[in-house]
DNA sequence: GTGTTTCGCTACCCTAGGTTTCGATACCGA
DNA sequence: TCGGTATCGAAACCTAGGGTAGCGAAACAC
C-alpha cells in the first residue's frame, strides 16, 4: 500500500530558502531602491548563490511577485456592510503599501509590467486575481465595478509613492475612503 | 547699436531634430513598446545619430519627459464652474493617456521614476508642477487638494493602462469624473 | 580658404537580467 | 562504506541598453 505522502526522491534536498529571499528582498529593495535592488544582491543578502534564485524563480518578476504575495497576504474583509468591507480594505493596502520595502517593490514591478506583457500577465494573474475575485464575493459587485475600484485605489497610492517616494498619508487615505465609498453606495 | 537678437554663434549650426524625434518617439514607443523603445532605435526612426539625441537631452527620461510635454500641451481650463473645468481637465488627460504612444510612454517614464530619484525630480518638476499650479489657479484649492486631485486622476488612468495594456474606457473615465468631483465640492 | 561648431560613425564602458558549466556537497539505500 | 542522484555555490559567459569618447566630415560666417 502505497503512502500517502510518496517517499522523498532520490537526491540532496533543496534548501528552504523561500523565507530568506523574501525577507532580503525586501529589505534589499528598501536599502537601495528597486532598480539597485539586483538578483545578485537580493542573493548576497540571503546567503545563497544567485543561480539558486533562479533555481526557484523563472525571472526577477517572478520574484517580487511571490515576494509580494507572501508580504501582503490575504484582504481581510471585515465588516458587516459593504463601506466597512471596502474602508477596511483601503486601509489596509494603503498600510501594507507603507510598509518597509514593499511600496517600492509594487511600484517597480509594476513599472516593469508596463513594457514586459508576461509580466504583466505574471501580475494582474497572480497577484490581482485573487483579491478581486475576494472583492467581487465580499462585495456583490461585478467584475468591472471591482477593477475600477482597485484602478483607483491602488492607482491612487501608487502615484503619490512614485511621485514623492513617499507613501500616502493618513489623512489623505482618509480622504480616498471618503471619496471612493459614496461610488459604491 | 548692437541687434536685439544676438547674431548667430559661429560654428555649423545646430539641425531642428525635436519635432522628428518627438515623432519617432511616440511611434517607436507605440510600435515596439517602452522598454524596446530603444534611444539608438529613436534616433534611426528620425533618422539622426544616437549621439545627436544625447547632445539634446542627457538622458533618456529628459528625453521622454519633453515629449511628453510637447504631446500633452497646456491644460484646457474651460468651464465656469469648478466642476466643469475638473471634468473638462479629467476627460482632457484620459483622451492623451489614450493617444497612440502616450500612454505607454508615460507609464514607462513613470515607471522608471520609482528606481530613479533623478528622474523622479525632473518628472515632478518639469511636468507635474506646471499643470499642479494651473490648477491651483484654476480651482482656488490648496496645493495639497490639487496633488490628491493630481494622485486620484492620473494613477487610476495609469494603474488601468498599466495593468490591462490599454487605456480606460470612456464610461469608466465618466464614473472617475463622478467619483471625484463631489469629493472637491 | 580659415575658424568654429555640429554632425554621423564607431568603438567602448558599465550595469543588470539571465544562462551555462562544473566541481563540491547532502541525502538515500545497499 | 560506497554508489546514485539531485542540489548547491562559484565563476565565466551572453545579450541588451544607457551613456560616453574620439575622430573625420560637413555646414556655416568672414
Amino acid at each position: 500500500m502505497a503512502p500517502a505522502t510518496s517517499a522523498r526522491p532520490p537526491g540532496r534536498p533543496r534548501a528552504g530558502v523561500h523565507a530568506a529571499v523574501f525577507a532580503a528582498t525586501l529589505s534589499t529593495v528598501q536599502e537601495l531602491g528597486y532598480a539597485r535592488a539586483t538578483v545578485e544582491r537580493i542573493a548576497a543578502a540571503a546567503g545563497i548563490a544567485k543561480t539558486t534564485v533562479y533555481r526557484r524563480w523563472p525571472s526577477k518578476g517572478d520574484l517580487i511577485v511571490d515576494c509580494l504575495l507572501d508580504a501582503f497576504g490575504p484582504v481581510p474583509l471585515e465588516g458587516r456592510s459593504r463601506a466597512e468591507i471596502m474602508s477596511t480594505a483601503i486601509h489596509w493596502i494603503a498600510a501594507k503599501i507603507g510598509e518597509p520595502g514593499v511600496g517600492d517593490a509594487f511600484a517597480g514591478v509594476f513599472s516593469d509590467a508596463v513594457s514586459d506583457p508576461a509580466l504583466r500577465e505574471i501580475l494582474a494573474t497572480r497577484f490581482q486575481d485573487p483579491y478581486r475575485l475576494a472583492l467581487q464575493d465580499a462585495l456583490g459587485e461585478p467584475e468591472n465595478r471591482v477593477l475600477f475600484f482597485i484602478d483607483v485605489a491602488v492607482g491612487s497610492l501608487l502615484h503619490r509613492m512614485g511621485m514623492t517616494g513617499e507613501p500616502m498619508a493618513d489623512a489623505d487615505v482618509v480622504a480616498l475612503v471618503e471619496m471612493i465609498l459614496p461610488a459604491f453606495r
